[in-house]
DNA sequence: TACCGTAAATTCCTGAGAAC
DNA sequence: GTTCTCAGGAATTTACGGTA
């Protein structure tokens, strides 16, 4: 546990507050957003003061410049500290959830097939790097996230040893809130990724069972942030995004795509899209299928199919009906 | 140019409470 | 009692500046 890093007069209480929370699992994230609370509060309270009303509205006003979903966050931890605080000063006001903003999700970006196969052909000449075998890795990761819709962390943290291409079988460990999982391959995926197996063994790179499948240059493993940057710059040259600090397609929406085409291709071939969500949510690692619905959402286009498809089904223009599908098994 | 560190933004798991 | 909606919280991803 660190020592004590905060100076305004609730230090001591902000550093219990951390103290029990770290102990639950929360990690340096909520460090931080207390360390930005207690820098606020240096200039707002004295020893005895307490958090009021007028210190919470001045808090949040500070955080003007900050996304609302940033801003959101950081009134919810201090809503949390108040709570815990209040235990032990009946003074402290506590933000009530009403006057936090409301969050929102913004749209997707579908890629196309046709715009995967762009980014893919324009991944940086390998003249410009040292390692010949950087182009193939980007493409190859590029292409391997559209056909499998893995998160960009879980794809750069294989090992050799997870990637099962005789039986066609991908080994996730350890992700998002530490699951564990496996995740069939396509046949004409594993066909391609057996392409590059090939090409990153002729370069000499580690055959250890633990050597990373996406190698970086220096031989170690591909550096999330290395590779969104590469990734980025592709975007705006091919000019699929806007320049720096305009918002557009980004990586995870290889992972919409993935889900979007998935349900796209079930529901043009008559299956129940809301029994193959369950299927779908394993595939992507969720733990409930509430949390895969929302690519239900992501385009326009299968929202109207699934409307007109409901329609001709049932013929009762009803909205009950499509929150209430019919029941299915597995 | 690639890599790393960090702040900000986003995703998604989970539970509480409202609605039926 | 069940279903649905929404918000809190934890984790991941994105973006960008600094450095070798």
């Amino acid at each position: 546990m660190a020592t004590c890093c905060f100076r305004s007069a609730l230090a001591f209480r902000l550093q219990s507050f951390w103290e029990t929370r770290a102990a639950s699992g929360r990690g340096p994230v909520l460090l931080k957003v207390l360390r930005y609370l207690d820098r606020f509060l240096i200039g707002e309270l004295q020893p005895g003061d307490t958090i009021t009303r007028e210190v919470t509205e001045r808090y949040f006003k500070s955080t003007e410049h900050l996304a609302p979903g940033t801003r959101i966050n950081r009134m919810s931890i201090l809503r949390q500290f108040c709570l815990y605080q209040s235990h032990f000063d009946p003074r402290t006001c506590i933000v009530h959830r009403m006057f936090l903003p409301r969050r929102n999700r913004p749209m997707p970006h579908i890629y196309t097939v046709a715009e995967v196969r762009r980014i893919m052909a324009a991944a940086p000449p390998a003249e410009r790097s040292p390692d010949p075998l950087r182009p193939v890795v980007f493409a190859t990761l590029v292409g391997f996230l559209y056909a499998t819709g893995l998160r960009v962390g879980e794809a750069v943290k294989l090992n050799l040893a997870d990637v099962d291409l005789s039986r066609r079988l991908l080994l996730i460990r350890q992700t998002k809130f530490g699951k564990t999982r496996y995740v069939p391959l396509a046949p004409c995926t594993t066909k391609q990724l057996a392409a590059y197996v090939a090409q990153r063994r002729a370069a000499r790179f580690s055959q250890e069972p633990t050597a990373p499948f996406f190698p970086s240059s220096l031989g170690g493993r591909y550096h999330v942030p290395s590779f969104t940057t590469v990734f980025l710059q592709v975007l705006r040259r091919l000019g699929l995004r806007g320049p720096p600090g305009q918002r557009g397609p980004r990586i995870h929406d290889l992972r919409h795509s993935f889900a979007v085409s998935r349900l796209m291709a079930w529901h043009k071939s008559g299956d129940n899209l809301f029994a193959k969500l369950p299927l779908l949510s394993t595939y992507l690692g969720h733990s409930t299928v509430t949390g895969t619905e929302i690519y239900l959402h992501a385009t326009a286009e299968l929202m109207e199919s699934v409307g007109q498809r409901f329609h001709e089904h049932f013929a009762v223009p009803s909205a009950r009906l499509l929150c209430q599908p019919p029941t299915f098994h597995l």
